[in-house]
DNA sequence: AGACCAACAGAACATTAGTGCGTTAGGAAT
DNA sequence: ATTCCTAACGCACTAATGTTCTGTTGGTCT
């Protein structure tokens, strides 16, 4: 099902990245025809309808210059950015949301461009705003912006956010389950872990990065 | 000489942007047209005429869709990114590479893409990795890429990236200016400072941003 | 009033550019 | 050999789209 593309594919996918590297919309069928020495109009056609069906790109019927590269498409163009949403604060007890299943990013919120190639940016990425400081110790300070992966489970030593019911609030600590208990384990020695029942923790998202600007 | 934008040409360069950042192609002038609620194609092109003039965006002739906004003009659109080259490593002794004036971004490193509106992010920043812990108590950490703003001079505290005569290297400190001394503190309690007379160091950057990702 | 100019309208024009349809070439199945 | 299929191709048609031309309107300056 999955075989590789055809090396006329190849070349025009390659050829549109290009192009929309270079100048900042998509090449017309005859700009393709053209970049890639392809004898007819009707070939490009052909072979952009199989990129499409194989979801490469997607295609604004009847629209010159109606092509939008998508997922594995974009791989490697500059275009290539993800947008992703800022969804509050962090660690200082206020309130903290988290994106639904089909959160969209266009809600009230800010946010912030960054392209998939930094690891860990996917779809589903969004970021917080830390406030205080008790991840000093691992490196996160006052004001970071951490990337989240929503997660719902973690693995010993991961920095997470999670809720916990006693509390009321979200922190962002290293998780660390021992036994049926959990421990939040804040990296700053003057700060005290916390440590629950398993039932009583949820986690919300795994960090996959930190952003800091001075 | 430089009176602000007509009421039209604001219109029509923010449907442009939401055009753009909806779609990913610009808009055909009877888009815009239609957008705007504008009566004739030959405003539009008149306004667009307008707009180029005053470089908020380029336009390539006879071409459908040829609209590139440009400087002011990408003011807010997603599209609207820089490419940080990340120049090399940093404070493990290696080789680093400093932008000329005019340092084109397209020579043969890596680069990530950033907007604009992360603090301090401007056409000549670029990125170098972090080898070592040397910074580790200012939480940069061993494979952080900092980003640099190239400055000759620094303020008492600020990070930078300094070349020592004596070392024949550049390494990522916090900066002191005592009398006629330099004093370059790693921020590792572990190491100690250098101090060198200021003639032997040349300031190549200041730290305006870290990034990490896991 | 008259000259002048930016901004807008409407329509016609000239390419540009996507698409439909028929054809060819090479395998695989019958 | 015949049939059937898919990849690949050419051609022609027409809708999409940038451009241009001629006016009109409303204001400002002299």
């Amino acid at each position: 099902m999955n075989r590789p593309l055809s090396v006329r594919q190849e070349q025009i996918l390659q050829y549109i990245r290009d192009f929309m590297d270079e100048r900042r919309y998509p090449p017309t069928v005859r700009d393709i025809q053209g970049g890639c020495d392809i004898s007819s109009t009707s070939v490009v056609d052909y072979n952009l309808h199989k990129l499409e069906d194989r979801g490469y790109l997607r295609r604004e019927r009847e629209v010159s210059r109606g092509i939008e590269l998508v997922g594995e498409g974009l791989r490697g163009s500059r275009a290539d950015v993800i947008s992703v949403p800022i969804m509050g604060n962090i660690a200082a007890g206020e309130l903290m949301h988290v994106p639904d299943a089909a959160g969209s990013a266009d809600d009230a919120y800010d946010s912030i461009d960054l392209p998939p190639s930094m690891a860990g940016v996917g779809p589903d990425v969004f970021a917080l705003r830390v406030k205080g400081t008790s991840m000093i110790d691992a490196l996160v300070a006052d004001g970071d912006l951490v990337l989240m992966q929503p997660a719902s489970e973690a693995n010993n030593g991961d920095m997470v956010a999670a809720w916990v019911d006693s509390q009321e609030e979200t922190t962002l600590k290293r998780f660390y389950l021992e036994g049926d208990m959990v421990r939040l384990q804040p990296e700053n020695e003057t700060m005290a872990p916390i440590v629950v029942p398993a039932k009583d923790v949820s986690v919300r998202g795994r960090v996959v990065g930190v952003i800091r600007t001075m």
